[in-house]
DNA sequence: AGCGCCGTTGAGAGCGCTCTCTCCCCGTGG
DNA sequence: CCACGGGGAGAGAGCGCTCTCAACGGCGCT
């Protein structure tokens, strides 16, 4: 930096000034400085910068799942997961036009001191947190820690913290909705984990909705949002309550596992039993038939948090504040 | 640092040695700064850490793919692509016992000179470079900013770099064995994009083992390595070559569409078509029948990848060197 | 002509850490 | 008993940047 100041005769305040967009300065001067920033191949050291601004101009996001008896599936389960790639997806597209660059941080119960750790050495100016699981304690520690977050899901205990969300209940009362039209009677659900409030929320949001249109008792299998566990909880399903004909699948892994099941076995989706998903992920399209899924816009909704995230960055004292999103029901072949 | 070396009753220099582990420091007083930045609750600075030792103990992980018109899917498509995710699970348990962590960067040719000026300013340490386009330029750009780096296959042109690739030709040739095993005369394969040495290797491989085995000519459909490619490039080799029995796809996600397309079809595999795919991602198992496929070690590659980066960041003068993981056979149902 | 103000620039003090260099004190050997 | 050596702690100089505050010069005004 002082090369450049002297290269343009001027001082490491002016260079400064130029660099960071300064308005008060001579137009000539600037571009002297920067005809010298150019000649010098100068580049700013942003440790410098950090240290005395107090910004790294990252973020991170922090995807936090429980306990994996295997530290290695573990990784692979979550960046192979469509779920996760589309919230990369969309906070690196909010983010990039900021200049904010996405530190990825996956996280166990069994590290989140070092996340915890990691987050107070002030490497990045603020967290995205993925975080589903009813009891897990990060959220309420990121909290503690003072430092600007948004997490994904409204949180389980009354944290002030800002997240984004879909209207869970709602996504459910469309499936039901759906099956109902096409005439279907006898419903039942794969839900998902129901430690997970989002795998509550659609267990509950289906049932309750179905109670006030006569359907009392809506049985329901427990899944674990897997594709394999799909298909585990089709077979039970199918052993348990042979006759039914409509189902509302917590999420569109699963119900992929289930509409291949149900081939196996014969049964003709839609005709015999109608399929009703949730995500609209990329495995909405990789089925047979077409999964009619209930969209929720993930990518939408990640850029959103990083939004928000921003916002808290540039205003400290802001209050926290949660967004809700709107599902849609996206009608293809399977229901 | 200040309280706590006045906490602790020593000098800075004192707590700075504690923190960093040297070794000389009489036992009693380095419990009694551990006493002292426990109670006074101090986390170290890492700007101004950085500042002084240069070092941001972060990496970045650059993905490189060709311009798509619309940004928005080039973000999905690599978040969502399970070979990506792999790659980052690799280099994430690697890179985490290390206290490393990883910023990921997904580029096309449009913004390479944003990734540039990112690694310039010394925000990471070195470069992971995931680029297999042929004529992507960003290798060559990397390798001339002097940051250590490692990319992730063989370069096109001569580049003093190192990179950690799977014997790709090797892979082919195991495919090709495999179906000629099983006694499949009428050979075909679903090659990858043409423009990625990956996929020239994969087809070369292929053809010129055949070739010694008396196959002069192998018919090829060029594909894109997606679901949706593979399907298409199946339905077009059905059409010009009706009785090939035999079919090396030169992926997985590209297999995984080609025997959805063979049961539409009602082709029976492997009695009527073998299908042999390559990754071994985990789009082998989601397939019916389970996918018989060249299995590409992803992770252990990408863990490879930064334990060579770092090590070229430990030691900078350190010569380049290149690793080559060897494929094997996965048989399952497919062939 | 003198005064004061505003627009620009420069000087310099940190930001919080590491690391070299110096110093001190103790043990050992002559 | 003194000289010497070495382990261990402290002092202080930066690392490269930002930003406050002061200074300066030119302008319009009285």
């Amino acid at each position: 930096m002082d090369q450049v100041a002297e290269a343009a005769g001027v001082s490491r305040a002016t260079v400064s000034r130029v660099i960071n967009g300064a308005p008060s300065v001579d137009s000539k001067i600037r571009e002297m400085v920067q005809r010298a920033i150019a000649e010098t191949g100068y580049v700013p050291n942003v440790a410098a910068r950090s240290l005395v601004t107090r910004r790294s101009n990252s973020v991170a996001l922090v995807i936090s799942e429980p306990d994996r008896p295997d530290n290695h599936s573990f990784l692979n389960r979550i960046f192979t997961d469509p779920y996760f790639g589309r919230i990369t997806a969309g906070a690196t597209s909010a983010l990039r036009p900021h200049d904010i660059h996405l530190v990825v941080i996956p996280t166990d119960s069994t590290d989140h001191h070092q996340v915890v750790r990691y987050l107070r050495q002030g490497h990045v100016d603020g967290v995205l947190l993925i975080s589903s699981h009813e009891q897990d304690t990060l959220p309420r520690q990121v909290h503690d820690l003072g430092i600007p977050a948004v997490v994904s899901a409204r949180p389980t205990s009354p944290i002030a913290v800002s997240y984004v969300d879909v209207d869970q209940r709602l996504g459910a009362r469309l499936a039901a909705e759906h099956l109902l039209n096409r005439g279907c009677r006898a419903l039942a659900t794969i839900s998902g984990p129901l430690d997970i409030p989002s795998g509550l929320d659609r267990l509950d949001g289906y049932r309750s909705f179905l109670a006030t249109r006569g359907f009392p008792t809506v049985p329901s299998i427990e899944g674990d949002f897997t594709r394999a566990g799909g298909e585990a909880a089709a077979r039970q399903l199918l052993t348990d309550f042979p006759d039914i004909d409509g189902l509302f699948v917590a999420n569109d892994l699963m119900a992929e596992g289930a509409l291949r099941v149900f081939q196996d076995l014969g049964r003709r989706v839609p005709d015999d039993i109608a399929v009703v998903g949730f995500d609209d992920s990329s495995a909405a399209l990789d089925c047979r038939p077409l999964l009619t899924t209930v969209r929720q816009p993930v990518e939408e909704m990640a850029a959103e948090m990083a939004e928000v995230l921003m916002a808290h960055i540039a205003t400290p004292g802001r209050l926290p504040r949660s967004v809700t999103f709107q599902p849609s029901l996206v009608i293809r072949d399977s229901a």
